[in-house]
RNA sequence: GGGUGCUUAGCUCAGUUGGUUAGAGCACUUCCUUUACACGGAAGGGGUCAGGGGUUCGAGUCCCUUAGCACCCA
């Protein structure tokens, strides 16, 4: 017999690396039926999970932690469960916040811009920054405990990736759903480049509304720049004084008393002089600001909107950077916020100003960077999203792909039903390049592969798009991308669709709708068929984690200090779907000692399991004879609740709850009470007072259902907590197999991460009167315990006690070694009783239900004080009484359901039977 | 302007087919170093479940409404 000598706190720095080398080495990771190798069975449900690729170059922020926790949870479940379960990892290109990166730098090292360095040459620079830092995300991710099949890692801008992206794209351009053109966008001037609906933010900020005047053409003095301040004018306002440059028009509304007159005629752009015509529009709101608009198609887009159903002209007055351009005439080459000031000062001194006020408004601002965006007039290219997002609609909406949270299914819709056209192409060069080509006549060539001609004039002389993809086109074919698309690989075949998408509700529409749109539409087929969305994991104080503010918590500094299960246990039970959760350092800690709770539990486990004899009385017949102890049947009772719960709370997505569970049956119910009780009854096995077979036989069964106990808890908690359950349970098994109860571990694989998970099974009819049996001696040990604190009885002074009961008797006799243990007291000098002829004296006395314990506690007893405790006492059982009688009196009992009725009627018989019990001490 | 979520113990949060005196962790009080664990054990205090109304035999849970906070969309 080997002894197991296992440290005294779970020691997780030097478990985890160990036990994830195991499973990598080990292989668990891979699918275990695999299209690709021999004696793959196309009939066993594959499970599959493509996860959310993290930036290339990031680092390991708690979002990855939160995906990486749940994930791993849904597939190490799934996996136990005998799916061929697959999570396919992989990181994404994320062109701007890469290129940055890079660009900052190579200015910073060897001060060159990207521009000065060439395309070609930066290209190669980020190549290579990629492939020296590329592998830290993975790594990081590696710690958290991902089961990811990392033999199948995808990049976006792998080869073959990048051939799905091309496939993509002239796709959709064969079926005109792709075109370019010139369309008012959102520019980055700081970047140079468009960026979508979805990459700005709008915020709350206070601005300054300029008010100036509109001159009317013609009217007095007016329409020259000398002196035009003295005629009639429209008053306009604005926060964008410099886009009066590109303006074309001034709306007003067509009912509009006060500028009806002016409909129809021109008004003057201040300092340039261009004559504007005044319009009537509908969209234009009296009671707001002057109740007159000036337009600015080229800058701004409801009024791009409004020229364009009155055919107006469309003025850029900025360049790439926001500069004012050819256009702005004076102000050529000034910066847009220098424009708005020097031109506001000339207009000032021309006297066209009226007043200036503070105005709180929306700022568009850049996604990334925060710079304020400024819509433009751009050559672009986008998809026409109308058919692909009727397509992603009808997915959710007939049920082919459901949403957890159900609510987000609203928001879903309501941003599809409302979408534009997706402006795709980004002035940046760290991406997938447009598969477009142009010639010197400027035709297109559209092609997967890269052509050597122009298609329509055969001209050899052609040129690439400059312009490559948002990022998210191609993270939109990731479910099926990383799976050999466009190819029908066997990877493909048998792992497409997908089974659950998990990620951040925050990504819903920039990642999922598309995900959703690009599956329909490239391979006919939903990426997958659950959407799960987790919240955002905030500061303790629910505040956004944020470097200026200082409150953000890395999780490779909470895993080296608490653990990688703390931490993943503590983002999974503090966690409901589609709530944010507030991550403080106390829960992971509690979660730390957890983990070591389970440790020190499995330890006693295994020295319980080392301390059998190897006798005859193995498992051998003679055994069966052997009686289950009532904490045996009940321990078992428990758990097999639990495993019904867990089942059922997974299936529904619950996984906090069932965690929470999990936690509660291991630290109050295993630890606490049976693994109390079962040294005793270990202790009984070796008594020499037994007779040899039978005191034997107890050790055994009590090894054994601590043994089956532990064994299910650390599968059950194994998706939550991978090491520690892994760690402790190959202990486990090495302990059984080298004991007499050898047979019990026999058919268990060599790790934990491919055990089975425990099913769950019907109740067998005895579960509810054992546990009704152990609620009474937990009552009756806790009331002990209670008065024992209550009269500071000395915590090591053994009491007698003279148990009377007319019906539990046999019962409490039984189980009086436990109440002994468990309370306290001296087990030769408790007398069971079915009833009592004298009450003891100097005795105190407690009445649980039907039971009434005296406790000669000599000296101790305050006659006064114990007289207005069972007052108390009754008064509180009264009180209960009348509550149910008034309850069982009225409808309740006609219409609730007849076990709940019953229950109900039991609580008051026992309420009963407790009330009459102290008034007869009383008397 | 439209929508969603949240409001439960001092703090952070659970509480999902409505079932009857509301749970956890941390913090707090008292006691205990008992041979799995002080990253522990035992006992205890603490909540009119944001306010109002309704449905129901029964509401933290469902409906309406008010307020505060947060977020999303325009």
């Amino acid at each position: 017999m080997t002894k197991h000598e296992l440290p005294k706190a779970y020691d997780f720095k030097s478990t985890e690396s160990r036990i994830y080398a195991m499973w990598e080495a080990g292989g668990y990771f891979k699918p275990h039926n695999d299209p690709n190798q021999p004696g793959f069975d196309p009939t066993v449900r594959p499970f599959v999970i493509s996860i959310p690729p993290p930036n290339v170059t990031g680092e390991l922020h708690l979002g990855h932690a939160m995906f990486v926790s749940v994930e791993d949870l849904m597939i190490r479940y799934h996996r136990m469960k005998g799916f061929s379960a697959l999570w396919v990892p992989g990181s994404d290109h994320a062109g701007i916040a890469t290129q940055l990166m890079v660009e900052r730098h190579l200015l910073k090292t060897e001060e060159v811009t990207r521009e000065e360095l060439g395309r070609e040459e930066f290209v190669k620079r980020t190549w290579e920054w990629k492939h020296k830092y590329g592998s830290i995300i993975t790594e990081q991710i590696r710690r958290l405990g991902a089961s990811c099949d990392w033999s199948r890692e995808r990049f976006t801008l792998d080869d073959g990736l990048s051939r799905a992206v091309r496939e993509a794209f002239v796709r959709l351009y064969e079926k005109g759903l792709i075109y370019r053109g010139p369309r008012l966008i959102n520019w980055s001037p700081g970047l140079k480049t468009a960026v979508s609906d979805l990459e700005v933010e709008y915020s709350e900020e206070e601005a300054t509304l300029c008010y100036f005047k509109y001159m009317i053409a013609g009217s007095g003095k007016g329409g020259s720049r000398s002196a035009p301040t003295d005629g009639e004018y429209i008053p306009v306002a604005t926060i964008r004084p410099e886009t009066i440059l590109g303006d074309t028009a001034v709306a007003v509304h067509p009912e509009d008393e006060r500028y009806k007159k002016y409909i129809g005629k021109k008004v003057v752009v201040p300092m340039l002089g261009r004559e504007i015509p005044v319009i009537a529009d509908e969209y234009v709101s009296m009671e707001f600001g002057t109740g007159a608009l000036k337009i600015t198609p080229g800058h701004d887009p409801n009024d791009y909107a409004i020229a364009q159903r009155h055919n107006l002209p469309i003025i850029s007055v900025l360049d790439e950077a926001a500069r004012v351009n050819e256009n702005g005439g004076q102000y050529k080459g000034q910066d847009r916020f220098e424009a708005r000031k020097n031109l506001w000062a000339d207009m000032k001194a021309a006297g066209l100003v009226i007043k200036e006020e503070k105005y709180m408004t929306t700022i568009p601002r850049s996604q990334r960077g925060g710079e304020i965006v400024e819509p433009m007039i751009s050559t672009q290219w986008f998809v026409k999203i109308e058919p692909l997002a009727k397509a992603a609609l009808e997915a959710v909406r007939d049920g082919r792909i459901k949403i957890v949270p159900e609510r987000f299914e609203k928001v879903y819709y309501n941003w599809l039903e409302n979408i534009k056209d997706w402006c795709i192409s980004r002035q940046l060069w760290w991406g997938h390049r447009i598969p477009v080509w142009y010639c010197e006549n400027n035709h297109q060539t559209v092609s997967r592969e890269g052509p050597t001609e122009c298609a329509t004039c055969h001209s050899k002389n052609i040129h690439q798009d400059d312009d490559v993809l948002d990022t998210w086109f191609s993270s939109g074919l990731w479910p099926f991308s990383t799976l050999g698309w466009p190819d029908e690989t066997p990877d493909y075949k048998y792992f497409y669709p997908t089974s659950y998408m998990e990620t951040g509700y925050d990504i819903l529409f920039f990642w999922v709708a598309r995900m959703i749109m690009s599956g329909l539409e490239y391979t006919g087929q939903v990426p997958f068929h659950t959407v799960y969305l987790h919240g955002l994991v905030r500061d303790e104080h629910g505040r956004k984690m944020s470097k200026t503010y200082g409150n953000v918590i890395d999780p490779l500094t909470v895993m080296d200090e608490l653990g990688t299960d703390a931490l993943r246990f503590t983002l999974l039970v503090g966690a409901t779907p589609g709530n944010d959760t507030n991550l403080s350092l106390s829960k992971v800690e509690a979660n730390r000692n957890f983990a070591n709770k389970v440790w020190n539990a499995g330890r006693f486990v295994i020295n319980a399991i080392g301390s059998l004899d190897d006798g005859q009385q193995t498992v051998d017949g003679g055994q069966k004879t052997i009686e289950w102890t009532l904490a045996d049947s009940w321990i078992w009772a428990r758990l097999q609740n639990l495993v019904r719960d867990v089942e059922r709370l997974f299936q529904t997505f619950q996984y906090g709850e069932a965690g929470r569970q999990i936690y509660e049956f291991f630290w109050s119910d295993f630890a606490d009470w049976y693994v109390e009780i079962a040294k005793g009854q270990m202790a009984d096995g070796r008594s020499p007072t037994l007779a040899p077979g039978a005191s034997a036989g107890v050790a055994y069964r009590t090894a054994e259902t601590l043994a089956r106990v532990l064994d299910i808890s650390l599968r059950l908690l194994h998706p939550f907590t991978p090491f520690v359950t892994e760690e402790l349970w190959g202990h486990l098994r090495t302990a059984i197999l080298q004991s007499p109860i050898s047979n019990l571990a026999s058919a268990w694989p060599d790790a934990l991460i491919v055990a089975r998970w425990p099913e769950p099974r019907e109740p067998e009819g005895w579960e509810e009167s054992k546990m009704a049996d152990f609620a009474l001696i937990q009552e009756i040990v806790r009331s002990i315990r209670n008065l024992r604190a209550e009269k500071n009885v000395a915590p090591g002074k053994r009491i007698a006690a003279t148990i009377v009961s007319n019906e539990k008797t046999a019962l409490l006799k039984e189980q009086s070694a436990i109440l002994a243990a468990l309370a306290g007291l001296d087990q030769s000098q408790i007398s069971n009783l079915q009833s009592l002829t004298e009450k003891p004296k100097d005795a105190i006395v407690l009445v649980v239900g039907s039971v009434e314990i005296y406790l000669p506690l000599a000296g101790m007893v305050d006659l006064a004080g114990e007289k207005s405790r069972l007052e108390k006492e009754l008064k509180e059982s009264q009180s209960h009484i009348e509550r149910l009688e008034k309850l069982l009196g009225s409808d309740f009992a006609n219409k609730a359901p007849v076990p709940v009725v019953a229950k109900e009627r039991e609580k008051l018989a026992g309420y009963k039977e407790t009330a009459e019990k102290i008034k007869a001490q009383l008397k």
